[in-house]
RNA sequence: GCCCGGGUGGCGGAACGGUAGACGCGGCGGACUCAAAAUUCGCUUCUGGUGACAGAGUGGGGGUUCGAAUCCCCCCCCGGGUACCA
C-alpha cells in the first residue's frame, strides 16, 4: 500500500464515485416526501470571464463546507450552480479583439465547469443555467413583459456617459477622470429615452423587510442608507415671473421662516427656461454644461468649495412671503428630492458656505443652546443675544424670528406643527422621500438581454406576445457601430411587423441591465428543466427562501437589493409567493495579495489552477478557509498553502496507518474471522474503557466536535474549525509517536510478515492505544469533510469502510467535555500574578480564599488594604487593592 | 464627499468585557540521514535578566470598568460600495 499523501490520484478517483451516482443531484419529487427537510445554500453565480481566481474558490469552499454541514445533519440539500454570462468586459473583448462574446464567455464557461468539478464542489450540474442562453433568457424577458402589464416598467430620459468620439454610451467604469476610456475624449452628459423598473414603489418595504431576515448587520445598514428614507414636507415655492411653482422637499420645514435664497440642480429642466433670452443666458448655460460633464463623485464632497450662478429670477417663500434670490448650484442633486432646495443658510452647512461664497444673507430661526435666552422670547424675539459666529446652528432649540404662532417652540414639535399648517393653507403637505431611485435598465449595448418590445407608429410601445420569445439576440458584424445601440445595426432584425396592427415596425434595441438577469436565477434553478415556464410556482415556492445565500460583500447593496425587489414584484403580479429571496446572507471579504486587490496588471494574481496542481484541491479549499474569518479580507501567502499541505499530508498518514494497524490487529481483538482484513465497522464510535492518555485523546476528539460544530453552525469560523481539527490531529500524531516511537512510518504490516508472535503481542498491547487513535482519526477526518471532501472520504473509507459523507454529523458527548480541573487565574489590579489548578466543585470562597493565600500575589499586597475580591468561577480571582 | 468595514508578534491570524498572541507560516536549535529532501521534536511578542522574574504591549489620544484588543468619544491610515464592472 501506497503511504504517501497523493491528491493527484485521490481526487480524481472520489470525483468520479460522485459524478457516476449523481450524488449531489436533488429531484423536486422529493420534496414531495413529508419527512424532507430542504434547504437551499446558494454562492452567488460567477461571471464567467477567462478562469476562476481564487475569490471563486474561496466563495464554493465556504458554499461547498455549508452544503455538506447541512446535509450531514440530514437535509435534502439544493446546490446548484450557474453563470452570469452577459456583461461587458466580453463585449469590450469583442470590440478590440473581434471574437464572438459568446466564443468567449462559453469557453470560460468550459474552464469554470472544469474547475469547478476538479475542486470537488457538490453541485447539481442538473440545474445549471446560463443567462445568455436562450432558453434561460426567453423567461427574462417573460418576467420583463410581466413586469411591463404590470406597470412596473417606465420609459423616459435618463443621464447617460456619451463618448462623444466613440459615439457611444460609457459605463461609469470606461470614465477616467471625466475621459473615456478608449477614446479618451472628454465625456458628455446626455439625455436619452431609456427603460426603468420602478423599484421606488418597494422603498418603504424593502427598508420594512430587512427587519425578518437574518443578515448581517452592517449590510442591512447599508441597504438602509442606500433607500435613505427621510420624513419632512413638500413645499410650493411660486414663481410669479414664470407663473410657475417650484416644489421643494425638506426634511426641516421648522427652518422655513429661514430661508434666504432658491437654488436649483444644474439638471433641472427648468433651469434654462428660467434664463432664456435674458442676459443672465449664457453664463448660466456654461455652468450647467460644466456642471453635467464633472466627476460626479467629486461634486458632492463637502470641503469643495460652492460655487453657482444667479438665474436673476425670485420665488416667494410661502410662509411668509418673502422674495428669495434664485440660483443654480451643483451641490443640489436632480435625483434627489424635487431637484430644488429652499437654502437656509442659519442651519445649513453647504447652505451657509454658499451663501458666504456668494453674499446672501444668513437669518437665525433656531437658538442655540450657549445663546443666552431672555424670560419671555417668545414676545421679543429681538432681545436674543444671537451669536452670529456660532452659525450654521445645526441642533435643536426653540424657533425664533419666524411666526407668532411658532416663536418659541422648539423646534422638533415646531416640525409638525408647521406642516401642519402648510397642509391647511394649501401651501405644502407631509411627505417622505427617499434617496433611492428607481432603477435604470437599459443598456446600449450589445451582449444582453433584448428586451422584447416593438415600436410602432400606430399602436406604440407593443410587448412582444409571449409565445414569440425568445427574441433572440441577432448576429451582428460590428460590436461597436456608431451613435446607435449595436443592435440597431440588425435591419433584417430590427425591422418587424407590429403584433397587434401587423404594419411595419422596429424593434427595441437596447438590452436589459446584466443585473435583470442576475436577480431570478435563484428561482430558475428550482425548475431549471421548465420549458413551460420561468418555474413552476409550487416548486420555487417550495425551496424559497434560500436558506443560506453566500457572495462577495460588494454585492451588499445593488444586486441584493434587486433581487428582493424581484420577489416581492414577482409575489404582488401573482407568480411567486416569496416576500424575501435570501433568508440568511453570509459576505465574505475579498482576497488579497501582498495587501493588494490581485490585478493582471499588477501581475499578482493566483489562480486556482496552479495551487490544485501542486497541492491538490483539498489543500487549495481548506487554505482558503484556514488563512483568516471567512467575512474579511485576507492576504495569499504561497508559504501558508504549503503549511495546510504538509497538514493533510500527515492527517492523512497518520489515517492510512492505523487502517492498516487495525487490519492486523482485527483478528486478534474483535474475535473476527482469521485472516479478515475487513475495516472495523464501528471506528467512528467512542471506545470504551480508555484511560490515561487514551482518555485524553478521546477528550481531545470530543472537544473538536463541539469547537468544530459551534464554529460552523453559529458562526462561519471556518478558519478556527480548521484550526480545531489541526489540533486533533497533533494530538493524534503525538499519542501514535508515543505508541511507535518518532520513525516516519511504524511499518505495521512488514513487521508482522516477518516477526509473527512478537509483533502481535506488541500490537495487543498497543490495542487500546490504536482504538483510540482511530477514534479520533475518523472524527478528524469527518469534521475536516466538509473542507477536504476528497482525502477524508478516502482516509475515512480506510478506518471505517463507511463513506463519509453520507455519516451524520458527529456529536459530543458532555462526559467527555468536562473537566474534574481547571486552571484558575489569581490576579491583582488585574494583572495575572499566578495560577492554580483547582478542582472545578470548589465554591467561589474556596476559589478567594486559595487564592488570597498564594505565596507570590503577597509581596503585591503589602502595604495595601484589599478592597475588593473579584471571583469568576471556573475563570479567576481579582483582588482589588488600594 | 457620503455609506459600510478593517487596523493585534517578523507574517496570516486567535481571544462570550476575564490568562493577549490558539492554529498556521517564517526563523532558530536538536533527532533521523554519508549528505540533502521529506519527516519528527523543542524554542520563538518586545525590553532587561544566566534564571526565577519584572516591565512594556492590540493604529494614536481620551473615557467607562475591579478588569478593555473587545464598550463609548475624538483623530489617523487601509479596503469595499457610490446606482452603466459584476
Amino acid at each position: 500500500m501506497d503511504d504517501r499523501y497523493d491528491p493527484q490520484q485521490i481526487e480524481p478517483r472520489w470525483q468520479q464515485v460522485w459524478a457516476d451516482e449523481r450524488t449531489w443531484e436533488v429531484s423536486n419529487s422529493a420534496l414531495q416526501d413529508a419527512d424532507a427537510d430542504p434547504v437551499y445554500v446558494l454562492e452567488m453565480l460567477p461571471y464567467p470571464s477567462g478562469e476562476p481566481h481564487v475569490g471563486h474558490l474561496k466563495n464554493y469552499a465556504i458554499g461547498d463546507a455549508v452544503a455538506h454541514f447541512k446535509r450531514r445533519h440530514g437535509k435534502t440539500v439544493l446546490h446548484p450552480m450557474g453563470f452570469d454570462s452577459f456583461g461587458l468586459p466580453a463585449e469590450n473583448n469583442a470590440i478590440k479583439t473581434g471574437e464572438h462574446p459568446r466564443d468567449a464567455t462559453e469557453k470560460s464557461i468550459k474552464s469554470f465547469q472544469r474547475q469547478f468539478r476538479e475542486w470537488g464542489v457538490s453541485i447539481d450540474w442538473s440545474r445549471e443555467i446560463a443567462s445568455h442562453r436562450p432558453e434561460y433568457y426567453r423567461w427574462t424577458q417573460w418576467l420583463f413583459l410581466q413586469f411591463f402589464k404590470n406597470g412596473l416598467v417606465e420609459r423616459r430620459s435618463a443621464a447617460v456617459n456619451w463618448d462623444p468620439v466613440d459615439e457611444t454610451v460609457l459605463a461609469n467604469e470606461q470614465v477616467i477622470d471625466g475621459r473615456g476610456e478608449r477614446s479618451g475624449a472628454l465625456v458628455e452628459i446626455r439625455q436619452l429615452e431609456q427603460w426603468f423598473l420602478r423599484i421606488t414603489d418597494y422603498a418603504q418595504r424593502l427598508l420594512d423587510d430587512l427587519d425578518t431576515i437574518d443578515w448581517p448587520e452592517h449590510v442591512k445598514t447599508m441597504q438602509r442608507n442606500w433607500i435613505g428614507r427621510s420624513a419632512g414636507a413638500e413645499v410650493r415655492f411660486r414663481c410669479d415671473e414664470l407663473d410657475t411653482e417650484y416644489e421643494v422637499f425638506t426634511t426641516r420645514p421648522d427652518t422655513l421662516f429661514g430661508a434666504t435664497f432658491f437654488v436649483m440642480a444644474p439638471e433641472h429642466p427648468d433651469v434654462m427656461k428660467l434664463v432664456e433670452g435674458t442676459d443672465r443666458e449664457d453664463e448660466v448655460r456654461a455652468y450647467v454644461q460644466k456642471a453635467l460633464t464633472a466627476d460626479r463623485t467629486e461634486r458632492g464632497a463637502a470641503d469643495k468649495p460652492k460655487t453657482g450662478v444667479a438665474l436673476g429670477r425670485e420665488v416667494v417663500n410661502p410662509v411668509n412671503g418673502e422674495r428669495l434670490p434664485m440660483y443654480v448650484a451643483d451641490y443640489v442633486l436632480i435625483d434627489y428630492g424635487t431637484g430644488a432646495i429652499m437654502a437656509v443658510p442659519g442651519h445649513d452647512q453647504r447652505d451657509f458656505d454658499f451663501a458666504q461664497a456668494y453674499g446672501l444673507p444668513v437669518k437665525r430661526v433656531i437658538v442655540g443652546a450657549n445663546d443666552d435666552a431672555p424670560d419671555d422670547f417668545a414676545s421679543d424675539a429681538n432681545a436674543w443675544a444671537l451669536s452670529e459666529e456660532a452659525l450654521p446652528y445645526v441642533g435643536d432649540g426653540p424657533l425664533v424670528n419666524s411666526h407668532a404662532d411658532f416663536d418659541g417652540t422648539p423646534n422638533r414639535d415646531a416640525l409638525a406643527a408647521i406642516t401642519a399648517w402648510l397642509n391647511e393653507q394649501g401651501k405644502g403637505e407631509e411627505a417622505i422621500n427617499f434617496r433611492l431611485r428607481d432603477w435604470l435598465i437599459s443598456r446600449q449595448r450589445y451582449w444582453g438581454c433584448p428586451i422584447p418590445i416593438i415600436h410602432c407608429d400606430s399602436c406604440g410601445m407593443v410587448p412582444v406576445p409571449e409565445d414569440q420569445l425568445p427574441v433572440v439576440l441577432p448576429e451582428i458584424e460590428d460590436y461597436k457601430p456608431k451613435g446607435k445601440s449595436p443592435l440597431a445595426a440588425a435591419e433584417d432584425w430590427v425591422n418587424t411587423t407590429c403584433p397587434t396592427c401587423a404594419r411595419p415596425a422596429l424593434r427595441e434595441t437596447d438590452t436589459l441591465d446584466t443585473f435583470v438577469d442576475s436577480s431570478w436565477y435563484f428561482l430558475r434553478y428550482t425548475d431549471a428543466q421548465n420549458d413551460q415556464a420561468a418555474f413552476d410556482p409550487a416548486v420555487a415556492n417550495r425551496w424559497m427562501p434560500i436558506d443560506q445565500y453566500i457572495g462577495g460583500v460588494e454585492h451588499a447593496i445593488l444586486h441584493l437589493l434587486y433581487a428582493r425587489f424581484f420577489c416581492k414584484a414577482l409575489t404582488d403580479i401573482g407568480v411567486l409567493d416569496v416576500n424575501e429571496p435570501f433568508q440568511a446572507l453570509f459576505t465574505q471579504g475579498m482576497i488579497t495579495k501582498d495587501g493588494a486587490k490581485m490585478s493582471k496588471s499588477k501581475g499578482n494574481t493566483v489562480a486556482p489552477r496552479e495551487i490544485v496542481d501542486k497541492f491538490g484541491a483539498d489543500t487549495a479549499r481548506t487554505y482558503a478557509l484556514f488563512l483568516g474569518p471567512p467575512d474579511q479580507d485576507a492576504d495569499w501567502s504561497d508559504e501558508g498553502v504549503e503549511g495546510v499541505y504538509r497538514f493533510l499530508s500527515r492527517l492523512w498518514r497518520l489515517s492510512a496507518e492505523a487502517a492498516e494497524q487495525m487490519v492486523h490487529a482485527a483478528p486478534i481483538s474483535e474475535g473476527a474471522s482469521a485472516g479478515s482484513s475487513a475495516p472495523h465497522p464501528a471506528g467512528a464510535t467512542t471506545p470504551d474503557g480508555c484511560e490515561g492518555d487514551d482518555l485524553e485523546l478521546i477528550r481531545k476528539a470530543h472537544w473538536a466536535i463541539d469547537k468544530v460544530t459551534g464554529d460552523m453552525g453559529r458562526r462561519f469560523a471556518f478558519n478556527t474549525a480548521v484550526a480545531a481539527v489541526m489540533e486533533l490531529t497533533n494530538a493524534i500524531s503525538a499519542r501514535r509517536n508515543a505508541l511507535v516511537g518518532n520513525g516516519a512510518s511504524s511499518r505495521a504490516a512488514e513487521a508482522t510478515d516477518e516477526g509473527g508472535t512478537f509483533v502481535n503481542d506488541q500490537v495487543v498491547a498497543n490495542l487500546e492505544g490504536w482504538a483510540a487513535i482511530r477514534f479520533a482519526l475518523a472524527t478528524a477526518n469527518s469534521l475536516l469533510q466538509p473542507f477536504a471532501p476528497h482525502l477524508t472520504a478516502d482516509a475515512y473509507e480506510r478506518l471505517t469502510g463507511c463513506r463519509v459523507w453520507e455519516q451524520a454529523w458527529p456529536a459530543a458527548e458532555q462526559q467527555y467535555l468536562e473537566r474534574d480541573e481547571f486552571e484558575l487565574v489569581v490576579q491583582v489590579q488585574g494583572k495575572v500574578r499566578d495560577r492554580v489548578t483547582v478542582s472545578a466543585s470548589a465554591s467561589r470562597e474556596e476559589l478567594e480564599a486559595l487564592a488570597m493565600g498564594r505565596e507570590k500575589i503577597q509581596p503585591f499586597l503589602e502595604g495595601k488594604t484589599v478592597v475588593k475580591v473579584i471571583v469568576v468561577p471556573g475563570k479567576l480571582v481579582n483582588v482589588v487593592v488600594r
